[in-house]
DNA sequence: AATGAATGAGCGTTCATTCAT
DNA sequence: GATGAATGAACGCTCATTCAT
């Protein structure tokens, strides 16, 4: 691939998870070519379909998340992504399935595999009651990233929402 | 307002909450009048917005959970809340705000004043922690319905993870 | 049906035949639309796909020929026909099959009997040889009808092509 | 022009006939490059336009047809044609003018020159009647041409429908 | 000369909304 | 009040053509 195209590419996807954040997984693609500054040919030559462009974006912000999750405890991890739930919209509103056609197993998987390995460091800490397993924190994780995303909480919310979360995994 | 017209309210409502709860709010209205079997133009007689109709069915169901919320205890209504997610996908899909522009204050309140209640009595009961506020408990509640919602979670992993939160709620 | 819905699908049929005519099945619906004098969305209305649009002229262009058939012997239709095919060049065009997704089975056959009945009346005054049948009537009208429309033939062109084939079917 | 440009255009024409033959004209230039081997840059530098490359298949495939003219009486001609007209699908489907716009004087005046010396010796053999001229010979070569591309015809169907013709041009 | 990314007009289709009947 | 036909902006997508690399 030339650089300009991977240039390109790379302009598409911000300017994609830029929209998407903004107006939903509804917004054009047209408007995501004009914030790219390209045609809306070269969009559809990036990406043949519209749900191969979210999916695209789904998958970098789920790697990111990834990234993020090693350098971090479960409950550090847990509020970074809640914090970060609004400025990702897309992630929380496509896992929502908005009416799109997007399978992107490995994706969620390897998030998955993340928060998995520091449930278990929060285990063998003692800050995670041993009973708690992996798909319920999935769950509330999942949760409570929609909650904040689309009920516009505060910090304070925020963090007295989660310190129930936090006080049940601790004393389930 | 005639008898027919008001008959007719009813049955839009009626047809509206079933296709919404069906497709999701990107339904046609056009679905909806054949569901109720009037014309298209009956239903924008009634409501002058696809808008207006989606705020006409949330205010419906927010009163039902309303009178549902008197008839249990914090948990009980929070697990109900829940199971039911899914059945009143609408509510869950248009709290989370898919690009309409809906506002409903007072039936809003009305359910927060009857969680409000509810919470008060769990914890003169001693079951929830004296420092758990409205604020965190309804924004708990949001999340999980939207998660349950979306999350396809079976009859276990909502047990699971409801449990989390009600441990948080007793343990604070 | 309304009045002017009658009205205006009879207004779109007729822009259709004329667009199609001139440019060929690729005309734009659009087209169609402005010539009818009506909005994109009452084309649509009334045919939901394109398709069904050129299915719907077709039909009608058969029936006609199916009425004219019987006021004629079968070297008058058939001349008729011919002569017509500019002027319908849709009905060839589409029984060319050009890419449509197009089946009008019944108005197709309805042509075939009375150009069968021709036949036989053909036959039974001795003016078309026994062996003769009518797949391979119907073969030559059809290619002769794509030959004059596409070959652009002047009337003397015309009718010594046809004296050819005529004189095959009396003495074959 | 370089040995590699030759070989290239030589390519893109053998590639663009099987795609055309298979689809049709409305195939794309895209899917023509990509059997071709070359980039889409390169088909369109051997050809300004889409319309140059079909007509320049066309000019080939009619280069051809004058070659085994040369090796064949009028009848045998004929049905040749007729036999190949499906796997030549191009030249029937240009020559009746699907929306493009190609203009072939040259090499259809040769096919018609080969033509019309068959008819010649054919008139000479006693085998055509005197007043059958060319212009209708042609006029019923491209028809059949066309009726045997879009009917589909089984083998049957093309013999009985040619003996009519046969005829016709004997006994005229 | 070849590449292939970029362009953008155009297409078929949908659907919230309006308004003549 | 009810009907349902009409509207037309907007969308996802295609593809002939251009041009920087």
């Amino acid at each position: 691939m030339r650089a300009d195209a991977q240039r390109n590419r790379a302009r598409i996807l911000d300017a994609a998870e830029a929209v998407f954040a903004e107006f939903g997984p509804r917004a054009s693609t047209e408007e995501v070519a004009r914030r790219a500054g390209v045609a809306i040919g070269t969009v559809f030559r990036h990406f043949p379909t519209k749900d191969d462009l979210l999916a695209a974006i789904m998958k970098r912000l789920l790697t990111q998340l990834v990234e993020e999750a090693g350098q971090r405890d479960l409950f550090a991890f847990f509020t970074l992504m809640v914090a970060q739930a609004a400025a990702k919209k897309t992630v929380a509103d496509l896992l929502a399935g908005s009416g799109m056609n997007i399978r992107l197993p490995d994706a969620v998987g390897h998030l998955e595999e993340a928060v998995g390995r520091l449930l278990e460091q929060a285990r063998a800490a003692g800050v995670v009651a041993a009973p708690v397993r992996l798909a319920e924190v999935m769950a509330l994780l999942a949760s409570v990233c929609q909650g904040a995303l689309h009920g516009g909480w505060d910090e304070q919310l925020q963090a007295r929402t989660l310190a129930v979360i936090f006080a049940g995994l601790k004393r389930y």
